[in-house]
DNA sequence: GAGTTTGAAACT
DNA sequence: CAGTTTCAAACTC
């Protein structure tokens, strides 16, 4: 342990605020000899920017991956230097706010109303609650300054990590900052390759993350909550250097904590916890590499074990739902937001299986997609026949000025033949929707050719299906490079009106999941309340009718819809009354200029 | 509730 | 960057 220099301890006094003086006495006072503490506070003197204006300030939150209920740091614009700069908010302020988190911890839960030492004032907090002691819960080891909240209700000693002494507090995030600028992000990220293909095998809720770094566990299997993966819910991934880990797809030690009889027994569970860390569970043959046996992509998880075991209680969900925004709060300034999780209704110790997990093939996907390319080549087909028939009767003179004038009229025209096509006649009030949206059209196609996720579609799916087309003008030739063949206008028409198209379909098949997720569950509930005794359910369902049957069920289903609201038809296209129905597609008869033949198989 | 174990964070 | 120490949560008894 390095000597803290005169110098150093001069840049401290001279750094900290003579207004925080009296902290300083505090320091020095403290359980912690005053040069360690400079050193641990490892004050920079820097004196520059503070926690809420960094821009990787945010709510990493342990909270925030885990059972809070919602944290928002707040940056206060009207005074950046006032020690209140940095507000923690409960978002959606409605009382009464959720429990007190740590709702795993008994020990915590019986502190989380006391008063205690030097921590600020008691009330119900929405974070963990800590218990540092020799931090002053100004390093990442508290899980309130972790998280980027104030300790409040904590069980801390010599706490610092409150409004009063804002300026150390500022400090030592800024310290923390510089060590890691990633410090306060959150730890696990979305994982964009999350396979679902194995949700099914076991039919559990699936978490979809990765450790940013990856937890270093050697002896706990990453079966504990030690391991920061499995405490979220996830796989440990390829980020992860842990050692003999038992928290990947396929562990029979992990399968066997969430599996079985048992699997609600909370003592049988932590039993096969430590079972599976010492080996006598199972044998899976993994010579615990763990690099060999890293999943790709973060999969199946359910929830840690031990006494505060998440299946029966909330977090863990409340950690699905976080880690689902925890990727994309990367982009906010403000940690993720948590407000009306669905999941966060309250504990329950039921494992979740999803309503489609039946429904949804990877083949059916795979079919999807074909359709949708198919549909999209279709449209592209019938605008370059359009196209050049209406040069035929054009002059090219008329024809360039249509180009700047008329476009919107043409592009209108062809997206109501397509839109015919695709559902037949519409009735008025679809078509009211439908034109609205065409109102901006040509104005998007000058600013918004494509867009590049409909790009990529395109480039992935690539080729077989549009070079095949051998499309008469080259008018919707694939090129993801958007160039050459064709004026960008009227290319880019053709782009937009097949990502309508896709769009349209692809909301269409969501709507039908949806409702087919909606009779599942009328069918199941149906079934569980005659199990209970009530017979006459069963024999109001009719099985395939959609939306109608929400009306059914002793007001069962009522709630089905509320949980289950449809998708718009939103801006995109003529809604058919049908959309509901499986698509088919029909061979295009040649010289026909009208629609795409999509029918609807009944 | 005290003591132990564990792994992340901090430090050398 | 690897090794060590500190720390607080998780866990056990």
């Amino acid at each position: 342990m390095g000597e803290v220099g005169n110098q150093e301890m001069d840049n401290l006094s001279s750094v900290i605020p003579q207004t925080d003086s009296v902290e300083l006495g505090n320091v020095v006072s403290s359980d912690v000899p005053a040069k360690k503490l400079a050193r641990q506070l490892d004050f920079t003197g820097t004196g520059g920017a503070v926690l809420p204006e960094h821009p990787h300030f945010q709510s990493r939150s342990r909270c925030q991956e885990s059972e809070s209920p919602a944290v928002m740091v707040v940056q206060s614009q009207s005074q950046p230097q006032s020690p209140q700069q940095l507000v923690v908010l409960p978002i959606g302020t409605k009382a009464p706010l959720p429990p007190a988190r740590k709702p795993d911890s008994p020990k915590s839960r019986s502190r989380s109303n006391v008063e205690t030492k030097d921590a600020t004032p008691k009330k119900q907090k929405q974070c963990k609650l800590c218990n540092c002691k020799h931090s002053r819960c100004l390093k990442l080891y508290c899980e309130c300054f972790a998280s980027g909240v104030y300790c409040d209700g904590c069980n801390c000693t010599n706490c610092h990590n409150n409004v009063e002494h804002e300026a150390s507090r500022r400090e030592a995030v800024e310290t923390t900052l510089e060590r890691n600028p990633n410090a306060f992000r959150p730890k696990i990220a979305n994982s964009p390759h999350g396979t679902r293909e194995s949700r099914d095998e076991i039919g559990e809720l699936v978490m979809l993350g990765k450790h940013n770094k990856g937890c270093h566990c050697k002896k706990s299997g990453c079966l504990k909550k030690y391991c920061e993966c499995f405490q979220a819910n996830i796989l440990c991934s390829e980020n992860c250097k842990c050692m003999d880990c038992k928290n990947f797809e396929g562990s029979e030690e992990r399968q066997a904590l969430f599996h079985g009889d048992h699997a609600n027994n909370i003592a049988y569970i932590q039993q096969a916890a430590n079972a599976a860390i010492t080996g006598a569970i199972g044998s899976s043959g993994y010579a615990c590499l763990p690099v060999s046996k890293k999943r790709k992509g973060p999969e199946l998880g359910f929830g840690p074990v031990g006494k505060d075991s998440p299946l029966n209680s909330i977090p863990q969900l409340h950690q699905a739902n976080n880690i689902m925004s925890s990727g994309m709060s990367t982009s906010s300034p403000f940690p993720a937001a948590h407000v009306g999780s669905p999941v966060a209704s309250g504990p329950s110790k039921f494992s979740f299986r999803s309503l489609l997990a039946d429904l949804i093939q990877p083949n059916d996907l795979k079919e999807l997609c074909s359709v949708l390319v198919v549909l999209t080549s279709e449209v592209a087909k019938i605008q370059a026949e359009q196209r050049s028939d209406e040069k035929q009767i054009n002059d090219p003179q008329q024809t360039s000025r249509a180009s700047s004038s008329g476009d919107g009229v043409q592009h209108q025209k062809a997206e109501e033949k397509a839109a015919d096509g695709e559902c037949g006649s519409s009735n008025q009030s679809d078509r009211s929707v439908h034109d609205s949206s065409n109102s901006n059209s040509s104005d998007m196609t000058r600013a918004r050719p494509m867009s590049p996720g409909t790009l990529a579609l395109m480039c992935d799916e690539q080729d077989t299906m549009f070079m095949g087309a051998g499309l008469a003008d080259g008018s919707a030739a694939h090129d993801c490079n958007t160039s050459s063949h064709v004026p960008d206008r009227s290319l880019s028409e053709v782009y937009i009106e097949q990502e309508r198209i896709v769009l349209t379909k692809f909301r269409d098949c969501l709507n039908k999941l949806i409702t087919l997720g909606e009779i599942k569950e009328t069918k199941l509930t149906s079934r569980s309340e005659s199990e209970v005794g009530n017979q006459n359910q069963s024999n109001n369902f009719t099985s395939n009718s959609g939306c109608q049957q929400r009306s059914i069920s002793n007001g069962v289903v009522k709630n089905v819809a509320l949980s289950a609201p449809r998708i718009p038809p939103a801006c995109t296209a003529a809604h058919h009354p049908n959309n509901d129905l499986p698509l088919k597609i029909l061979p295009v008869p040649k010289n026909r200029k009208s629609k795409p033949q999509i029918d609807r198989e009944v």
